[in-house]
RNA sequence: GCCCAUGUAGCUCAGCAGGUAGAGCGCCUCCUUGGUAAGGAUGAGGUCACCGGUUCGAGUCCGGUCGUGGGCUCCA
């Protein structure tokens, strides 16, 4: 036993007990950025990946959500990296918005300094978690270098005809004479001043993303890595519905004629309209009420609806309620006049803004008809019916059945009867077969400072007018007093007031900003071209890099963001700027962080600082811990010890490598492999194919980093003794190697420092991915479970690749089996080769 | 009401193609230690929510029940 040996250095004996994270990570992010590090790389040669943390809104400090999100991230784009691809990832800051000016009321700061603080501030905490950005890259949206090209793509889209004006109906507070978003109203009442918040209509900016409804419907088909309920509810909010739009006349008075088309999915039950309802803020309601009878109840009413929170007024369980408006429409079909009913339960924003009421066969009509005491008739009859008439029913009856009381379509199936119903008005010019949409055109219109300036001038002579290109960027101005009370662009006389391009009069500028959705549904294709100061992006760059390959972020953006981005790329795809259909290929999104059971936010006060735990147990640790405690989609369930737990595991790894690091180039001795080095050789190949496939497959990193640990403990039993034996050292140095960059996505920091202290040249992170051997993973000798009857009785070790008839013979010799066997005849024996034989007696 | 998840060790989660129930944390015991919310080695702990079915064999597949969480919902 002369063997030569690679002795350990013992933890006494100048090897420190703990990683020394602080002075180590600082080491490492240091000299990444001094070596550019993760510059993007363009060589055309190696496939491409795009990978994509959504960017955050700079309000100061990482919270856990985001810790989570880059540190997903972060694994996959170091571990493609590793797998031989180019990698492009990128950060920014979605940087324009209302928190801004909310700071800049409170605090007197103007909100270009808060942002860009914030900025600086996120920047160097993502910086400390070791993130491996393409920092060249990165963006602000509020940043004139970013929204001119912002202005410019508004324009593209303006000059595409996809911008338009309109009426809108939006939250407004009389007292500030402001605009408020949904969120600012708070129990019907202004946030700030408490006075109770109206509805209004204003001319806002729309985008006819209604253009787009077929496709972003259809193409949610190309989305298969996409998590399936973000699918369905994009889905659901297109919400796509196919009926008809019937067009009813006023019956008389000074209206007498005019059209009122109502869109209704149910055709097939024209003849049982009774009345009609309008929404309270239907245009023609004002000309319709005037001077009559009803006049005055129908005011209030209008007012009691506008005062209503939009939530409250769509909440299923608000009473439905509504006011006859003295007047009446004529049913198309059979000539017949029916009342017209104001009512808060339809909304003008959907279809017409208008519905023919069919009690007998809608339920919110049936109880409204029933509590207004309108009339109900019965056209669908079901076939096992339980009701003759309208008088017998209880409840509306909305399912199928035969069409009665329908003139010349009387004995039709209603299915049939909705197609025969429509062509037969199509005909004879009463209607028409439509398609409607739950989606809206996208109202993009901020009456607010910090947004970017829509690039328009109102000129008295030429109306609306583009700002020219050579004009872009159309710069906030940064003299300004945020005072909370309208927007500031409408009083500053500097910004107002332009030159038409056209006729060289007078103009004024517009001063409404856009919705941050705006900003933050193209800066995927910024971060592609990001420092281009001639167009937004590059044409060929961004074909080369799209679709982003693996997108990550919160399930809040499930609908809006995600929605808004497909429908930009759409039409930048038809602008001729790129050729992709979709944006993101595979989409993932990450699960909440909570705290004794619940979502982190200061109101509980359960919010756990990132600052903190980078502070106190490392980079590595935090992103290990927040890594293993759950798989990506799933919630992440906050715990102290759990962070504990991860510094440990880095400390045991850092102790492991550094025991041996001294004589890692020993020169290794012939002679035959010990039974605890095959073992260790396999588990490592093993862990290898593991790890690979966990990141890979199904975005596994909580099991990925089980395995590594797995192995380590492995590396723990095979050095028990303490001392390597040389004839060994191949494999154990192969198998710390491996750990090492299989672990390295995950623990950048104590990779690398390990890797140098092992004396290897270069980055780590720059060696390619391991591969292992099939060949390796098979032991030699494997256990055998043997069931009787289908229950472990037992189990025997044999060869490999043991034959059935070998290991009945090696079971019946094994006592505990046998006696289970005594006196009983073996019926039929299942053998599954390597693993169990089952034996039915 | 509808849709989607989810229920496995005290806790947080694995278990991919039905085939001997696993990891980390926590806990027990022992060892080590003038670096101590320390390290090492052992171990305990599970009728896999419940009921039924398919199968030689079911956390795994099927049906039902119960629990938990989330999303949508006057959309005509």
């Amino acid at each position: 036993m002369s063997q030569p040996q690679l002795p350990a250095i013992q933890p006494d004996n100048g090897v420190a007990d703990h990683f020394p994270y602080r002075e180590a990570e600082a080491k490492w992010q240091r000299r990444w950025v001094e070596d550019r590090a993760f510059f993007t790389e363009q060589d055309g040669d190696k496939p491409k990946f795009y990978c994509l943390e959504m960017f955050p809104y700079p309000s100061g400090k990482l919270h856990m959500g985001h810790l989570r999100n880059y540190a997903i991230g972060d694994v996959m784009a170091r571990y493609y990296r590793m797998k031989g691809y180019r990698v492009l990832h990128p950060m920014g800051y979605d940087a324009f918005g209302l928190p801004a000016e909310n700071a800049a009321i409170k605090n007197k700061v103007h909100p270009a300094d808060w942002t860009f603080n914030n900025i600086r501030e996120m920047g160097i905490q993502q910086r400390t978690l070791g993130l491996s950005y393409d920092w060249d890259r990165e963006v602000a949206t509020c940043h004139p270098a970013y929204y001119k090209w912002g202005q410019w793509l508004f324009l593209q889209f303006w000059k595409k005809g996809l911008v338009y004006r309109k009426e809108g109906l939006l939250n407004w507070c009389p007292d500030c004479q402001t605009v408020l978003a949904n969120e600012q109203v708070v129990n019907g009442l202004c946030w700030r001043c408490d006075s109770v918040v109206t509805q209004k209509f204003m001319p806002q900016w729309f985008i006819k993303i209604t253009d787009y409804a077929e496709e972003l419907l259809a193409d949610l088909d190309k989305l298969g890595e996409w998590p399936n309920k973000v699918v369905v509810m994009q889905r659901n909010w297109i919400g796509r519905s196919e009926g008809a739009e019937i067009v009813f006349r006023v019956a008389g008075g000074a209206l007498k004629g005019e059209t009122i088309p109502v869109f209704t999915t149910r055709p097939d039950t024209i003849f049982g309209a009774t009345y009609m309802v309008l929404a309270p803020e239907h245009p023609l309601v004002n000309r319709l009420i005037a001077r009559s009878e009803q006049e005055a109840d129908c005011r209030a009413f209008i007012d009691e609806v506008a005062r209503m929170e939009k939530t409250a007024r769509t909440d299923d369980a608000t009473e439905k309620k509504g006011v006859f408006t003295g007047a009446y429409a004529v049913n198309p079909v059979n000539g017949e006049e029916v009342p017209i009913w104001l009512a808060n339960y339809v909304l003008v924003e959907y279809g017409t803004g208008a519905v023919m009421a069919v009690p007998t066969h809608d339920q919110r009509d049936f109880e409204f008809a029933k509590k207004y005491e309108l009339p109900l008739r019965l056209v669908i009859q079901p076939e096992n019916t339980e009701f003759n008439s309208a008088d017998d029913m209880t409840a509306a009856w909305e399912g199928e059945g035969v069409m009665i009381n329908s003139a010349r379509f009387d004995g039709t199936p209603n299915q049939e009867g909705k197609k025969k119903v429509t062509a037969w008005m199509e005909e004879n010019g009463m209607g028409k077969a439509t398609v409607n949409y739950r989606l809206r055109d996208w109202g993009i219109s901020r009456q607010r400072y910090w947004g970017m300036p829509i690039p328009l001038l109102h000129c008295e002579k030429c109306g609306v007018v583009a700002v020219p290109d050579d004009q872009l960027p159309v710069e906030l101005p940064v003299d300004v007093q945020i005072t909370g009370e309208g927007s500031p662009l409408v009083r500053h006389e500097g910004f107002k007031n332009a030159t038409c391009p056209e006729c060289g009069g007078p103009a004024r500028r517009e001063s409404d900003t856009i919705d941050t959705f705006w900003d933050s549904s193209w800066y995927f294709l910024r971060y592609i071209d990001a420092r281009n100061e001639n167009t937004a992006f590059d044409k060929n760059k961004a074909n080369d890099w799209m679709p982003v390959d693996l997108y990550i972020g919160g399930v809040e953006h499930a609908v809006l963001h995600l929605l808004y981005s497909r429908f930009f790329t759409k039409v930048v795809r038809d602008l001729g700027l790129v050729d992709v259909d979709e944006p993101f290929k595979k989409l993932v999104t990450q699960g909440m962080v909570t705290k004794d059971g619940a979502k982190m936010s200061k109101s509980k006060g359960n919010v756990v600082d990132p600052g903190v735990i980078l502070d106190k147990y490392g980079a590595d640790a935090a992103r290990l811990f927040i890594l293993f405690t759950s798989p990506p989609e799933r919630d992440l369930e906050w715990s102290d010890e759990g962070v504990i737990g991860s510094a440990r595991f880095v400390d045991r790894v850092y102790r492991l490598v550094m025991r041996y690091a001294h004589g890692w180039k020993t020169p290794a001795a012939e002679g035959p492999l010990s039974d605890g080095a095959r073992e260790l050789q396999r588990r490592t190949h093993q862990a290898i194919a593991g790890v690979g496939s966990d990141i890979e497959t199904r975005l596994g990193l909580n099991t990925a980093i089980a395995k590594i640990m797995e192995l380590v403990n492995e590396m723990y039993r095979f050095t028990a003794e303490g001392d390597v034996a040389a004839s060994d050292f191949p494999v154990f140095q192969h198998a710390v190697e491996t750990l090492l960059k299989l672990l390295s996505p995950m623990a950048p920091h104590l990779c690398e420092e390990l890797w140098a202290a092992l004396g290897r040249e270069g980055y780590l992170m720059h060696e390619p991915w391991p591969v292992h051997d099939p060949a390796m993973l098979e032991a030699d000798r494997v256990k055998i479970a043997v069931q009787i009857n289908g229950k472990v009785r037992g189990t025997v070790e044999v060869a490999a690749g043991a034959s059935q008839d070998d290991i009945w013979q090696a079971a019946a010799e094994e006592p505990n089996i046998a006696r289970w066997l005594e006196g009983k005849e073996p019926r039929k024996k299942i053998f599954v080769p390597g693993k169990l034989l089952n034996i039915v007696v």
